[in-house]
RNA sequence: GGAGAGAUGGCUGAGCGGGUGAAGGCACGCGACUCGAAAUCGCGCAUCCCGAGAAAUCGGGAUCGGGGGUUCGAAUCCCCCUCUCUCCGCCA
């Protein structure tokens, strides 16, 4: 959430932002709701320091055994003026907020205008790999090595929630604990969180309102299936106010993650591009408004290393304005080359929300004695979808067998290459 | 699912219609004592909004889990919601 004082004492920035973001808000609107409200609080003010100065006053007679009903008489007025001017107050608050909270997060001076993804950078990349033979593509690997059961996955559950199987789920779950070791060794405190999130939650890291649609929502309790664990470590620190040496707090967590991807059937779909629900480590740093930039900066860096030492060849990109998510300031996207499908995949996002999400979650530090609201930051460490295409494409051998990255072999119990797997 | 108890400042905890923005304690800051420290003593110490001011600060308002209501006046009474704890039931 913007700051509303940020927004009148900024208009021009918070309009041009909006229109960056591909947003649709009517500033004007929010800012004549915000004039009448200040208004408003004026004459309210005024008269709830009436009633408080005469009430002391009945209060005082009433001490000295006098009664004063013409006084009680007046305020009894009074009052009912001002349970009026409350409840007009209460509507236009409630519009306001309604305004407000579709108001997207103000890029970075850093970050490129642009429409769309075409306008991003590249910030950095590996020399790509050339097999020296046709590489197939992942859902051909793992058809022939029995990686996964599409099939069986669509009829316990439906398109696109793919099955494991056998060597395909233990290198599934060699990944995701070998990204967990791997922050851990690095400084990131591992925490397991819930997967279901309550309606909180997912409207203080953002993605509510905006998102509803394309999340599962649990409607008998109000819950959404975890799309990130953004989400339940952001709100870990919901409601607190954080000591300045505790700072900054980095935490790693996996979670499976659950997205509806509303719309996006038959796009790209197909294998494990865009799945319902995959797996994911996160890495959440909560940190001091004046460090986040730096944060941004060794955050993505944090989650490239998965990356180098799977060796595997990507590339960096800064976002622009019109590819950037609601909640974030500034993004870099991590993009791994799969040379079967031809193509980078993202697998990572690491966003820089300055107080966006602090301001909705609560989240507050105290700074030479002033609370202040903490920045927050996460990126994928990564998602391991895409991360197991990339794998399979890039190790895959002429002869159809698959080698195992080194650094996940011992993940692997010792198996060096996946041949056929029974 | 049923029954009960509770939610108060950074933490702990009193208050249960007016004197309470909130006792006491802890923590924290400043000062005294000390060569220095500990202990002790004194003082200070919530947040947000509006207005005035260059600023220190001053004036007003709001806030005791959240939202409504009763009352001249609500932390305190009533209603709804959320969460926590205890007991019973069910259950991996």
């Amino acid at each position: 959430m913007v700051d509303l004082r940020f927004v009148r004492e900024n208009i021009e920035r918070v309009k041009e932002a909006v229109k960056n973001k591909n947003e649709n808000v009517d500033i004007d609107r929010l800012l004549s709701l915000d004039s009448k409200h200040r208004n408003l609080q004026k004459e309210l003010d005024s008269l709830r320091h009436i009633r408080n100065k005469v009430s002391k006053e009945i209060s005082l007679s009433k001490r000295n055994g006098e009664n004063e009903p013409e006084k009680i008489e007046k305020m009894r007025k009074v009052s009912q003026d001002i349970k009026k001017l409350e409840r007009e107050e209460r509507k236009i608050n409630g519009a306001i907020d309604e305004l407000l909270i579709w108001i997207p997060n103000i890029p970075h001076s850093s970050v490129p205008i642009g429409k769309d993804s075409s306008s991003n950078t590249i910030v950095r990349e590996t020399p790509e790999e050339k097999l020296s033979f046709i590489a197939l593509s992942h859902w051909q690997l793992t058809e022939t090595n029995k990686l996964l059961d599409y099939g069986r996955g669509a009829k316990v559950s439906g398109a696109n929630f793919p099955c494991y199987t056998g060597i395909g789920a233990r290198l599934e779950r060699a990944l995701i604990n070998f990204m967990l070791d791997t922050h851990v060794s690095r400084g990131y405190k591992e925490v397991f969180t819930p997967f279901l999130v309550n309606r909180n939650a997912m409207f203080a890291t953002g993605q509510l309102p905006k998102l509803e649609d394309d999340m599962y929502l649990v409607e008998k309790d109000d819950m959404f299936l975890n799309p990130t664990a953004e989400v339940p470590i952001t709100n870990l620190h919901r409601d607190e106010i954080i000591k300045e040496e505790d700072l900054p707090l980095k935490y790693v967590g996996y979670t499976a993650c659950f997205r509806r991807e509303a719309g996006s059937y038959g796009r790209e779909t197909k294998g494990l591009q865009r799945v319902h629900q995959f797996n994911k480590v996160e890495l959440v740093k909560i940190v001091d408004p004046s460090t986040s930039y730096e944060e941004l900066e060794t955050l993505t860096k944090d989650a490239e290393i998965i990356l180098s030492l799977l060796e595997l060849p990507y590339r960096v990109t800064l976002l622009s304005t019109g590819d950037l998510s609601f909640a974030s300031a500034k993004t870099y996207d991590l993009e791994v080359w799969a040379p079967g499908s031809e193509k980078f995949f993202e697998v990572s996002s690491a966003s820089n929300f300055e107080d966006f999400q602090a301001r909705r979650a609560n989240i507050k530090m105290r700074k030479a004695g002033k609370l202040v609201y903490a920045h927050t930051l996460n990126a994928s460490g990564i998602a391991t979808p895409r991360t197991f295409i990339a794998i399979i494409e890039n190790y895959q051998q002429e002869d159809g067998t698959i080698r195992i990255p080194s650094a996940l072999i011992p993940y692997m119990g010792g198996l060096e290459k996946i041949e056929v797997n029974a």
